[in-house]
DNA sequence: CTAAAAATATGAGTTATCCTCACATTTGCA
DNA sequence: TGCAAATGTGAGGATAACTCATATTTTTAG
């Protein structure tokens, strides 16, 4: 599908060069902004190189000092929601302790994350097109073990007796299902999205509190 | 992405003329069977319609005599395999009488699809890419809810008393989460994989047989 | 059987887009 | 001040989807 060579190898796609001055680090920062808004427009697939680089107002050449491709401007944006919604969910579930505080923390958390989805054109954006990018799907599969973590730890302190592998496997599973689910709700009717969310999370939290 | 201006509004690509003749219906299956060949070696993004071509052993301008786009292609093969394990499934749940009888059926599905997922490289790339491709997002999105309607009814037989609206989110929902855990399951190791998958089966059971 | 019409086949050429690269400019620093 | 490193530029190379004028085959009508 693209124009050059396929560079179909999913790889991390790092800088090409790290912007180190002030002034680079600031145009850095206004490529990516251009990249948000066109992806907010019109999704990531029909953003086009040379749009970023106008709406920016750099050239062409300047984008690709610091972008080695173009999914490596969609990895950064992703980054930065994950690293941001990460610290988010790790303050969410910190403190629990008990069944109840679960309930609700974890209530909330999708909650959060739906409100989330519905108002940020670029998330869903990034998080539909996910399946398609190596080096996204990577990215979000890391995210997910990480919350997941978070979710797991909580479980070992509700259910110390219960087997800390079943607990893990449990944990990624009910996240991911979270993200599956959010992405549903978002692609079908607002109101069929409401009842499906609610129904995820009854779901899980069945699952997480069992026995 | 494209190389020609993007035809990114996802409508159904209906051939743009079907096959009347002998000739050419053969012709349009050694297409298929070429794209085929093509996705299962290369995944369907960087399958190239001048590849399909050579190997069908026709000229690029028959491949768009028959088919629209190079999505349309991928897009028959999906409407295929999803006619396919309609079928399957549809027979599996039918004689489902009692929460038993939906507890072996179910799992034996899962079974059956995950093994699917395994073995068929086209079939996994296709719902990989689900996410990227709006007709290939819908096409998914109906298969899931007809396949879900087998479930439904399954699941009015058994709580007669249910509230029959929360029986087909339900059932909708568990069929998802289902496919989402097979693409997790399939991109992960095998082993985390089997456990994923067991782990997914228990929390549907679970739901499906609350109450 | 024949001729017109419809269906099918072809592939060189058009177009759109990603990305490179040789060269220009600016900044940091001894 | 002068040199090296970082940064900036945009015309052009490369690729692959898709078109279209034209040729061939099959079907159909008289």
């Amino acid at each position: 599908m693209e124009g050059r060579a396929g560079s179909q190898d999913g790889q991390i796609a790092s800088p090409r060069r790290a912007p180190s001055q002030q002034r680079s680090r600031e145009r850095v920062e206004r490529m990516l902004a251009a990249a948000s808004v066109l992806i907010a427009e019109q999704g990531s697939d029909a953003m086009r190189m040379g749009e970023v680089a106008e709406r920016a107002g750099v050239s062409i050449g300047s984008l690709y000092q610091f972008f080695p491709d173009k999914r490596a401007i969609v990895w950064a944006l992703a980054e930065r929601y994950t690293a941001e919604s990460q610290a988010c969910i790790s303050a969410a579930l910190a403190d629990v302790t008990d069944a109840e505080g679960l309930r609700r923390a974890f209530s909330e958390l999708v909650d959060i994350y739906y409100r989330l989805f519905l108002a940020e054109p670029v998330m869903r954006d990034i998080w539909s097109g996910t399946q398609a990018d190596k080096a996204l799907r990577e990215l979000e599969l890391a995210d997910s073990r990480a919350n997941a973590e978070f979710l797991t730890s909580v479980l070992k302190r509700l259910r110390p007796a219960a087997d800390p592998a079943a607990l893990e496997t449990t944990a990624f599973l009910v996240w991911q299902m979270g993200e599956a689910a959010m992405r549903l709700a978002i692609s079908v009717g607002r109101e069929e999205g409401d009842r499906l969310v609610a129904a995820y999370k009854r779901m899980a939290l069945r699952e997480l509190l069992a026995e």
